[in-house]
RNA sequence: GGUGCCAUAGCCAAGCGGUAAGGCGAAGGUCUGCAAAACCUUUAUUCCCCGGUUCAAAUCCGGGUGGCACCUCCA
């Protein structure tokens, strides 16, 4: 497999550093709100990334933190009248509730920044044991321009972040590049012990310090979204190669952006939507479709139309699962025909056309296309009873393939015994060759929520509208 | 000022040196009591423009034009 490296600006081969293991890290949401669609974009690429590693046979520990105290969490926690805890518990809940609807597995990890004080006080100490940071007036701050390699990873070298000179000027700084490791306690601020009195965590060493507590001091593969690149995660890497003097990371991970009209989605522009509206309105495996659609590093536009086209495809592809399940309930203890042994040549074409797709920096837009061309050839097969073993092969790979993708989960739905009735009295009213008794039928079933539909095998009914 | 990214049909989107995947939509056909779904056919002689390299370029190089992002909290 083939990853592009924001390092390195290549695709480069991937090569875990112990065999057979992979160690990633996603930067996790603030919770402070619900999320918002361009948070989602990360959950699922790294969902999805996690996925299929795990389908390609390594063992993944995944690490997603969650943070849990930072100037927006206080700032909520205020608006609310309640505590930053209570805040954060409530968003995680509603986290996971979005994020179950969007198809993302919880991480092997979710570590909060709140409990690893520890380790991010024990983290700040090496780095100024070692003379890359220093105190001021109960702040910690990094000294960037002690740790020479700072700028790596953005490609902006020292004397060109100067030369942008919209770095805050800060009394308490040496440098205006110096960012905060731990930040002394303000009036009202909850605040931790430490060598430096109270306070709390600054903005990056969250990441260096929970991702290395679970992973290790150098690991396989750090992702986030594209603007995390700087600061946040150069100074994750100033933070933790200073502190450990070895490689941080071996392969960062950048999505792009979701634009909406084309423009960054912003809070200030007011123009941006949340996962929890969004379902309102659509099933979030749709968007979770949208997602996948386009390469993870492009930017893509959301809108309703996009929204709509993704239910659209993904509509396709569960009507081919469903096609799959009516075959197989009719199929037979037989050996494959010509016809279905090239059925299941053109799985492992699928197969491989998607193992190639994802092999190449996650291409799912390309996977996708293998999948669709499984769809086809799945509608192709003959009504007439199959042999069990075709369809068996058939529904193996089309749930591998969407499974990797994490696609079409959980949509086994019972049918309804109500339904099952209406549908056995439609069978009967179709012998008798009475229209109106029958349709008067398919209206109330389509009322309940199915689509029910008549083929030379028989009736068919799937959820839908 | 510095650093990057992008431009492919009505829409979305792969392809990144060998002669335009896939999806959505649309049109016609087949099937059907009707419908739905599905299948077949059609929907880019051409990939923003201009040069260049090459037997061969959407793909590489140079120059335009037009979008976008980062350098500040942000996925």
């Amino acid at each position: 497999m083939e990853i592009f490296n924001s390092m390195t600006r290549k695709k480069e081969p991937f090569v875990p550093i112990r065999e057979g293991k992979v160690g990633i890290y996603a930067c996790g949401p603030t919770v402070y709100n619900y999320f918002h669609i361009g948070n989602a974009r990360p959950f699922i690429i790294f969902d999805v990334l996690r996925r299929y590693l795990e389908h390609r046979g390594y063992e993944v520990t995944f690490v997603q933190n969650f943070t849990d105290i930072d100037d927006r969490m206080i700032q909520q926690a205020r608006q609310d009248g309640t505590t930053v805890q209570a805040v954060a518990e409530r968003f995680i809940k509603e986290y996971e509730i979005d994020a179950r609807a969007l198809g993302i597995r919880p991480a092997t990890v979710h570590p909060r920044a709140t409990e690893h004080i520890p380790q991010i006080i024990a983290m700040i100490r090496k780095l100024m044991d070692k003379g890359l940071a220093y105190e001021s007036n109960g702040d910690v701050y990094y000294r960037v321009k002690a740790f020479p390699s700072y700028g790596c990873l953005c490609g902006q070298n020292l004397g060109d972040l100067d030369c942008g000179a919209r770095v805050s000027v800060d009394e308490q700084k040496e440098d205006p590049l110096d960012f905060a490791l731990w930040k002394a306690q303000k009036p009202g601020e909850p605040a931790w012990e430490s060598p430096w009195g109270l306070g709390r965590p600054g903005w990056h060493i969250e990441c260096s310090a929970m991702s290395t507590t679970y992973l290790g001091e150098h690991f396989d593969i750090h992702g986030g979204g594209k603007d995390l690149l700087f600061p946040h995660h150069e100074n994750e890497i100033a933070q933790t190669s200073g502190a450990t003097g070895q490689p941080y990371v071996n392969y960062w991970m950048h999505n792009g952006f979701i634009n909406i009209d084309n423009e960054k989605m912003s809070k200030s522009k007011g123009n941006f939507f949340t996962v929890r509206d969004i379902g309102k309105e659509y099933d979030l495996q749709a968007v979770r479709m949208f997602m996948l659609s386009a390469h993870y590093r492009s930017p893509i536009n959301f809108g309703r139309e996009m929204i709509q086209q993704a239910a659209s495809s993904l509509e396709r592809l569960s009507i081919a699962k469903d096609q799959l399940a009516f075959l197989m309930a009719s199929a037979q203890e037989r050996e494959p025909d010509e016809g279905e042994a090239a059925f299941m040549a053109a799985c492992d074409q699928a197969r491989a056309h998607f193992y190639d797709a994802m092999d190449d920096d996650l291409n799912t837009a390309d996977a996708l296309s293998a999948i669709f061309d499984l769809a086809r050839d799945i509608h192709k097969l003959p009504l007439t009873p199959a042999s069990r073993k075709a369809i068996a092969y058939g529904q193996e790979t089309f749930s591998a393939l969407t499974g990797v993708l994490g696609l079409l989960e959980g949509r086994e739905e019972e049918i309804s015994p109500e339904v099952q009735a209406m549908v056995q009295e439609r069978a009967q009213a179709r012998k008798d060759k009475n229209w109106k008794r029958s349709d008067e039928l398919r209206d109330a079933i389509k009322a309940l929520g199915y689509i029910l539909e008549d083929t030379p095998a028989g009736q068919k009914v799937r959820k839908g509208q």
